[in-house]
DNA sequence: AATTTCACG
DNA sequence: ACGTACGTGAAATTA
């Protein structure tokens, strides 16, 4: 895969240095945004980064592909050289001797939320969304052919946990009739029966979805959707209109976190927020979108550490010969033994489903292959 | 060491 | 008028 990315690349490259006129090091940002919007001027509004050089990140190009057949190339180069050197050259130089594996160490102590992270290499950022991506997560297989891998992931633990936090009657029944969450939220923001959920709108439900875990602004949502501000501003409206125990919840929560400046989680884990009461519009803000963030995000930490515990002793109890090799967040994987693997794709759902009671049911799919990539 | 970009949940 | 969605880590360039 290095040689047929670093050949992919190297073509990739040469487009690019002919379409702009000259060649320069496409791997530097500032060069690149001097040829795009200074030589090219493909946009004479272009954003400078706080250093003062031309932004050209993602959401910068994605814009502007249109303009110019080099910003697609640009994207697509800038593709295949993050999986070359992140993934594909670099986790082999990461194989263990003694295991002939790739060991992780994972963190408890870094972030602010009480999630765990992932370190040299980080095995919770392995590609998934591109096809590229993808082959690249293919290569993660069992020890042997007498195993199987074996992935077990909470469904939509997130919004599960705020619709229970909040106690919103309707969010937790379209969750406990097993709805698509985001068509259900889709009807009632765009008041239009489930049956007539169109999957524009369900897009648009679903960021909105995103945004409100996140602590959502007009602004963010509209930068999301690409759509006017008005039109982002009416669908947060319509949205704590029509479910207004969330509103209620997340103006609680910050009401709280103003007066105690920190926020807890569902097992009791705080973090501090000394901006909370800041005059600085920013930096108050900032502080509200992690009073609203965190206790979601750190109780799903909680929650799946919780799991991990009850696997396992469990697996242990059992005398079981798979075992559990990597959490991604909402995720655990197992190197399965196939002949343990009904076993473990009965308990270990209901063992990760019964970590803790919410309002709301809670739900983990289960799935196995060769690979990590068939697993999901 | 800081900045920028981009991979994931 | 401001300045804007949450949490991470790694690689390459720049200072």
């Amino acid at each position: 895969m290095s040689k047929e990315l670093e050949r992919e690349a190297a073509e990739i490259e040469e487009q690019v240095y002919a379409l702009a006129g000259e060649t320069f090091n496409l791997a530097s940002p500032k060069q690149l945004g001097e040829i795009l919007f200074g030589k090219l001027a493909l946009d004479p509004k272009a954003k400078k980064t706080k250093s003062g050089q031309y932004a050209t990140g993602e959401e910068v190009l994605s814009k502007l592909a249109g303009e110019h057949e080099i910003v697609r190339l640009i994207l697509s180069h800038r593709q295949l050289v993050k999986l070359k050197s992140t993934y594909v050259d670099a986790l082999p130089e990461l194989i263990a001797q003694d295991t002939g594996r790739i060991h992780t160490t994972y963190n408890q102590f870094v972030t602010a939320t009480g999630r765990l992270s992932s370190t040299n290499p980080n095995l919770q950022n392995i590609p998934i969304r591109t096809e590229r991506g993808r082959e690249i997560r293919k290569a993660f297989v069992p020890r042997d052919a007498d195993h199987v891998i074996l992935a077990a992931d909470y469904s939509q633990i997130e919004l599960r946990i705020m619709a229970s936090f909040a106690e919103d009657t309707s969010m937790i029944e379209a969750f406990k009739e097993g709805q698509d969450i985001h068509a259900a939220t889709a009807a009632k923001i765009f008041q239009v029966p489930l049956e007539e959920v169109e999957s524009d709108m369900r897009r648009k439900a679903k960021t909105a979805n995103f945004g409100i875990i996140y602590g959502i602004s007009a602004f963010g949502l509209a930068e999301r959707l690409s759509i006017p501000r008005g039109e982002a501003k009416a669908i947060i409206e319509t949205y704590f209109q029509q479910f207004p125990t969330v509103k209620a919840y997340m103006d609680r929560v910050i009401e709280e976190a103003r007066e105690q400046e920190f926020v807890s989680t569902l097992l009791g884990r705080k973090r501090y927020l000394r901006d909370i009461n800041s005059r600085n519009f920013t930096m108050r803000g900032f502080a509200e979108r992690n009073a609203i963030n965190t206790p979601i995000q750190g109780s799903a930490a909680d929650m799946i550490k919780i799991a991990m515990i009850k696997v396992h002793r469990w697996m242990e109890a059992e005398g079981l010969r798979s075992k559990m090799i990597l959490q991604v967040h909402d995720e655990l994987v197992f190197d399965a033994h196939k002949e343990e693997v009904e076993l473990l794709k009965q308990e270990i759902p209901r063992l990760m489903e019964e970590a803790m009671e919410l309002k709301v049911p809670l739900v983990v799919e289960v799935g196995t292959g060769e690979n990590w990539l068939e697993a999901h």
